[in-house]
This record gives structure tokens, C-alpha cells and sequence, in this order.
RNA sequence: GCCCUCGUAGCUCAGCAGGAUAGAGCAAUCGCCUCCUAAGCGAUAGGUCACAGGUUCGACUCCUGUCGAGGGCGCCA
């Protein structure tokens, strides 16, 4: 399953790109150098939020375009060229601000050397206002320098759209559905899950700023054999509070909050729920360290809670264990920053019948058989590796089933993608997915699994084994208590999530600064710092940033911080299409970095009150960057450190 | 055994459709606070991009193979 980067004018590898960037695809891209094809050229969608850098990078372009016209009309290089030429940022800022490499691509077919196509290119281009300059470097590459009053115009612009600076409409408000965590509600939440929910929460977010609507879920496995294991613990650990001697099963929840549940069901309901140890065992498969199965042995007591108890009240343990710590990990998310619009219950599909529904519409075209008494699907017609059972034995369906039934539902709901964040344990049940979506004529690529990797825990040096079922992990809540919600989910989205990573415990919990969440945080602090000052000061910014003159912006870190600042609704639509958070992380820290590197070099607060003007907004409008930038991470930008 | 992901500086990681001299942060060494928060800045040093082939004007990037690390291959969820 390799998870190929998402470009912006890439849809070859990702067909259900192409429904919803069809425009966007052809933006920069010369495939070929006609009048038709040229004026079809840019054919965008007006943005509502108008990037008026990348509106320069678009008008350069068509500067390329019509050069390359004149040259095609001279007979310079052949116009049937279909060519890979584009237009891109410069890498290093030495080079200037685009780039093309039209001369090394085409230097082939037309029969010429690269350097000298690239001059005959220059010599083509039309006169504009909007380049300081452009050269010819290395191999053949075409440098453009924009003049420094494009840039300038910039700092009222983002003012002025303050916090939908960046945001763009490429979505086209097309509903997107974002699944994440979904762990099991038999425990609370361990940092596994809170790689999910970062990474899975922030995607959500960066793709609503990028102008999907955006329905975040999560699905509730409250039904199946799981949650049976955790009802007959709660209800063996209330059996040990009523004084009852019993030996726990190996296989049952032996954490602190199956205690706490017990402790509620005990407190609440004395001994209403109480059976003698005795008449528990009997009939039981003896448990594996007895020389028996483990499997065998909780399957066995969780019957023998069913019959002891009876209908009402063994639904009653059940429901309890189940909202408990369902209540748990709803509260713990929301303080970790993730909301949802949605808990999906999978015992809402069982009980509604879609379950059912689904599996008789497979059998009925006929992609189902039985085998050793159980229904199988039939997913190798689809490309699985070998067949699923979706109908056991005993008459239950399985996890699949119910997730078949989900996946339809979502499909069935309008979601035009649906996009799952799961574990990477998880990366074998991708196929068996998409095939019963084919299976039911659904368009599977609608469909995109994120795998993201586990972290990898270290405490003193060393691995941290975890464990649910035997109650040894750290929790979110306590990692987020140690360590600080902002802390937490910045380095949780700091890498690409098929990346595995190691989650240094003592050092995301001592207050070092290390941690790159606090010298972004830092920059954001200290422009509020700054104009705090300017008000004790009796400094008045000014309330209208384009009425500023922004000529004396000269200084070389001047530049670099506006370079940057323009670059933000690129790295946003980077990063939110190809899902990928880390690359807003990265664009956070460099333009921090460039920041303090003005702070240190110059003043602000200066006695000439044209430069110190346009030093304030420029400043301002990094902190609104900033802001944004760290909004969508779901991180705080604190106005005092 | 088969499948997936990964292998870039001492450590943790970037590297944007194949493009210019491979970049940051820690750690190391040397500097910078009478000055808007030093949770900061500047400079130096540090690399055979795991290895071997292939594709082409050009490969860290694409393809094949080898080695190494992690994960997945149940009538479990």
C-alpha cells in the first residue's frame, strides 16, 4: 500500500483527484504550446480567496507560453513538442522566486543546446513590470526575480484576510468524510491512538481549509466479542468487591478502570448483580494457565455471565463498562483538540439490519459461499489475497461484515471520498474492503486508507511494551497532562504518518526546548510582545496596512520573511491535499526561524515612523500566519511565554 | 514463505512531479543580552543519500535485485 505524494497538477496516480482538481490539473503544466491550448491554459476557478502570489507564478507562466509561441512560429523548436516544461519556485532563494526548465526539456527536440535555447527564450519574453529580472543558470534553468513591490503588496493583502489568509475553495465544498481513531471502547485511550487523532484530526482540518465540507466519525465497535470481555471483567472484578474469591482470566481487562466501573456497579447496586464463585467455573474450559485455552475460557465465562445474569442485567453491566468508557475517551479527545460530528455505533448497523441487508446483497450476486458451515466472500475475485469469512460458524457475523455494511453506508450517505486513518497493524484489511465495495458495484477508489504507524515508545533509554489487555501503556490523558495538549499533537503530526516514529517520553515530558512547538509558539509570543510595547509606548499602528509605503522594506531578512509569508498558501494546499501535516510543521518552524532572525538583526520599534509602520505590519501579518498556521494544527499561539 | 512500510550527518527527521553545490533541529566547537522576552541569533564542523544494477541529457527521487529494521498475513477485533 504505498501511499504516493499527491501533486498539485499530478492526477495520474490518483484518479479521484481528477473529479475534483480537473482545473487545477492543467494549471502549470505546458502540454503543449497551440493558441487553444495556451488560452485554455489556465482555466482555475476564480478563488474566492485570491493567493496573489500564486496569481504572479500564473502570469509568468503565460509570459513562458507566449514566448515559446514565437519561438514555435519561428520554427526554433518543433511546436508538436509536448513538452514537461513548468514553471516551479526556485529551491534556493539565490536562484530568485521561479524557476522553468523549458530549455532543458525542450533543448532535445528542437536540436539545441539548453544555455542557447534558454537565451532565445529570454529574448522572447515579453517586457513586464512584474520581474526584476531573469538569468540563465546551470544546465540551462530560467531564473525569474519578482520586483520587491510584489512582494511588498502582499502584507495588506494578508492583513486584510487575516485568518482566511491561506484558505483556499479547491475543495469546491465536495463532502469529504474523515474517519479516525475508532479504538475499541474497552479501555481509555493509550498514546498509539493519539498519533491517530492528531494526524487524523488535523487532515480533517486542513482539508475544510482547503474548502471541503468536511464530516469527521468515529466509529464505535460497541458491539461484538470485545465488548463482551470487558462486560464479563467489570462484572468478575464487581464479584471480587462483593468478597467473592475468584482467579481473573488471563485473557479478561486487568486495568485499574475495569476496578472503577466495578467499584460504580458495586456502589450503586450493593450486591444486586452478585452470584456465588462457585457456579461461575462450572461447565468453563479451564483458562491457559491451567493447561487450557485462553480464548476458550473467557468465551465460556462471558456465556456463563449471559445465562447467570440474564437478559436485563447483563445489558445492564454491559451498557455501563460501554458508556463509561466511552464517556472517558469523548472527554479525552475533546481535550486533546478532536471533535467529531459523528460517533457511528456498529450495533446501529447490526440492529437496523444493514448487516444483514449487506451480506444478502452479496450472496444474492452470488460472491458468497459456504465452507465448514461458515459464509465466506468470495474477495480473490477482487485482488485479495485469499477469501473472508463474513458469517461464522456459530451463526455470528463478523467485524468485516459490519464493516462492509459501514463502508456502503458511507459510500450511500453522498461522502464523494472517504477517507479512513488506521494503525498500519491494520494495512492487510484494505483489500478485503475495497473488494466487497467492488463487490457491490461501488467505485472503490472513493475510498483512501492513511496508515499510520505506531510510536514507538522509550522511557529511560528503553522501549515501553504495551499492552490493553493487560493494563500496562501510558494513556493519552496522561501524556497530555505530562506533556501539554499543544506539545502533544505538534510532534505527533512533526512526521509523515507512514514514518515510524520514536516518541521519546522524558524528553516530550520535560519543558525542554526542544520541543519546536515552543519556538513557533515563541515568535507568535514575541510580535505580541513587541506590540505590546508599541502601545505602552503610545505608538499607533496603523488601522489600513495598504496605505502604507512599503519601499523601505529592504533588508535581506525583510525579504526572506515575505518570500515566506507568500509561500504559505502553497505549503497549506501541499499539505492538506497529499494529507500530509508534517509539511505545515516544517513551513511553521522555517518561517519562525526567519523571524527570529529579524528580530535579532533589526529594530522595530524605530524612531523613523515610515519604516517602523511598515516593520509593524509586516510583522503583523506574520503573527497572522502564524495564528493560522497553528489554528489548523489544532496548537495554541499564546500571546505571552 | 508471501505482502506492506522504512533505510539520507553522531541522534531525530525534511527533501516539494527526476533538475542546479542533498537541507533543518538536537548534540559538538566558537561568538552575540546597558538594546522590542537569550524559550532567541550568527559562525564552524559533520554525508559514498543501505548496497548493486537498470531507465536518460540528468536519479536521494522511477524500475529490478540484495542486505537490514518494523508491521501484517486466524471462522481476532
Amino acid at each position: 500500500m504505498g501511499r504516493k505524494r499527491i501533486k498539485l497538477c499530478s492526477t495520474r496516480r490518483y484518479p479521484q483527484f481528477q473529479r475534483f482538481f480537473d482545473n487545477v490539473s492543467k494549471c502549470n503544466k505546458f502540454s503543449g504550446i497551440s493558441h487553444e491550448q495556451a488560452n485554455s491554459w489556465y482555466p482555475c476557478p476564480p478563488l474566492k480567496v485570491v493567493n496573489p502570489i500564486s496569481e504572479m507564478k500564473k502570469q509568468i507562466e503565460q509570459l513562458v507560453v507566449t514566448a515559446l509561441q514565437q519561438l514555435a512560429a519561428q520554427d526554433m523548436i518543433p511546436s508538436d513538442s509536448l513538452t514537461a516544461a513548468k514553471i516551479e519556485r526556485a529551491r534556493d532563494s539565490k536562484h530568485g522566486d521561479f524557476a522553468t526548465n523549458a530549455a532543458l526539456v525542450l533543448a532535445k527536440p528542437a536540436g539545441k543546446n539548453p544555455r542557447e535555447l534558454a537565451q532565445a527564450i529570454i529574448d522572447a519574453l515579453p517586457a513586464s513590470e512584474l520581474v526584476e529580472k531573469c538569468d540563465i543558470a546551470g544546465p540551462g534553468f530560467i531564473n525569474f526575480k519578482l520586483s520587491s513591490t510584489a512582494y511588498q503588496s502582499l502584507i495588506p493583502t494578508i492583513i486584510s484576510q487575516a485568518d482566511r489568509y491561506g484558505r483556499s475553495e479547491l475543495g469546491a465544498g465536495k463532502k469529504v468524510q474523515v474517519e479516525y481513531v475508532s479504538a475499541n471502547p474497552t479501555g481509555p485511550l493509550h498514546v498509539g491512538h493519539g498519533r491517530g487523532a492528531a494526524y487524523g484530526s488535523v487532515v480533517a482540518d486542513l482539508l475544510e481549509a482547503v474548502g471541503y465540507q468536511v464530516h469527521r466519525e468515529y466509529y464505535v465497535n460497541d458491539a461484538g466479542r470485545q465488548m463482551d470481555i470487558l462486560a464479563t471483567s467489570v462484572w468478575l472484578r464487581y464479584l471480587e468487591l462483593c468478597d467473592e474469591s475468584l482467579t481473573f482470566p488471563a485473557n479478561g481487562y486487568k486495568g485499574d478502570y475495569v476496578w472503577d466501573i466495578a467499584a460504580t456497579l458495586h456502589r450503586d447496586h450493593a450486591e444486586d448483580y452478585k452470584v456465588a464463585a462457585e457456579t461461575l467455573f462450572e461447565g468453563v474450559p479451564a483458562d491457559e494457565p491451567d493447561g487450557g485455552d485462553k480464548e476458550a475460557h473467557i468465551d465460556g465465562l462471558i456465556q456463563q455471565a449471559k445465562k447467570l445474569l440474564g437478559d436485563n442485567r447483563y445489558r445492564f453491566v454491559f451498557e455501563l463498562g460501554l458508556n463509561t468508557i466511552l464517556d472517558d475517551i469523548r472527554d479525552d479527545l475533546s481535550l486533546f483538540g478532536v471533535n467529531y460530528e459523528e460517533w457511528y455505533s456498529e450495533r446501529s448497523l447490526m440492529e437496523s439490519g444493514a448487516v444483514n441487508q449487506v451480506i444478502e446483497r452479496l450472496r444474492g450476486s452470488g460472491h458468497l459461499y459456504e465452507k465448514g458451515g461458515a459464509l465466506w466472500f468470495r474477495s480473490t475475485d477482487f485482488g485479495d489475497e485469499k477469501d473472508r469469512v463474513v458469517v461464522r460458524d456459530n451463526g455470528q457475523t463478523t467485524y468485516f461484515a459490519s464493516d462492509i455494511a459501514y463502508h456502503l453506508d458511507k459510500l450511500q450517505r453522498g461522502f464523494e471520498r472517504v477517507i479512513d486513518v488506521w494503525g498500519a497493524d491494520h494495512h492487510g484489511y484494505v483489500p478485503r474492503v475495497k473488494a466487497a465495495l467492488q463487490a457491490l458495484g461501488e467505485d472503490a477508489d472513493k475510498l483512501d486508507v492513511l496508515l499510520v504507524q505506531f510510536a514507538i515508545l522509550y522511557r529511560g533509554g528503553e522501549k515501553v511494551q504495551m499492552s490493553t489487555r493487560s493494563g500496562e501503556f501510558v494513556t493519552l490523558r496522561e501524556l497530555r497532562k505530562e506533556v501539554g495538549a499543544d506539545a502533544a499533537r505538534f510532534f505527533y503530526v512533526m512526521r509523515k504518518c507512514e514514518q515510524h516514529m520514536d516518541f521519546d517520553l522524558d524528553l516530550a515530558k520535560s519543558q525542554s526546548n526542544d520541543n519546536p512547538v515552543y519556538y513557533v509558539q515563541y515568535a507568535h509570543a514575541r510580535i505580541c510582545s513587541v506590540l505590546q510595547q508599541a502601545a505602552e509606548q503610545q505608538i499607533t499602528i496603523a488601522s489600513d496596512a495598504s496605505a502604507i509605503d512599503y519601499a523601505c522594506l529592504v533588508e535581506s531578512q525583510e525579504e526572506a520573511l515575505l518570500t515566506n509569508l507568500a509561500k504559505y498558501p502553497e505549503a497549506l494546499e501541499l499539505s492538506a491535499l497529499n494529507e500530509e501535516p508534517h509539511q505545515l510543521t516544517h513551513y511553521l518552524r522555517e518561517l519562525a526561524t526567519d523571524f527570529h532572525t529579524y528580530y535579532n538583526a533589526h529594530k522595530f520599534l524605530v524612531e523613523d515612523t515610515k519604516l517602523r509602520d511598515a516593520r509593524l505590519q509586516l510583522i503583523l501579518a506574520t503573527r497572522q500566519v502564524i495564528r493560522n498556521g497553528l489554528g489548523l494544527l489544532g496548537v495554541s499561539a499564546p500571546e505571552k511565554m
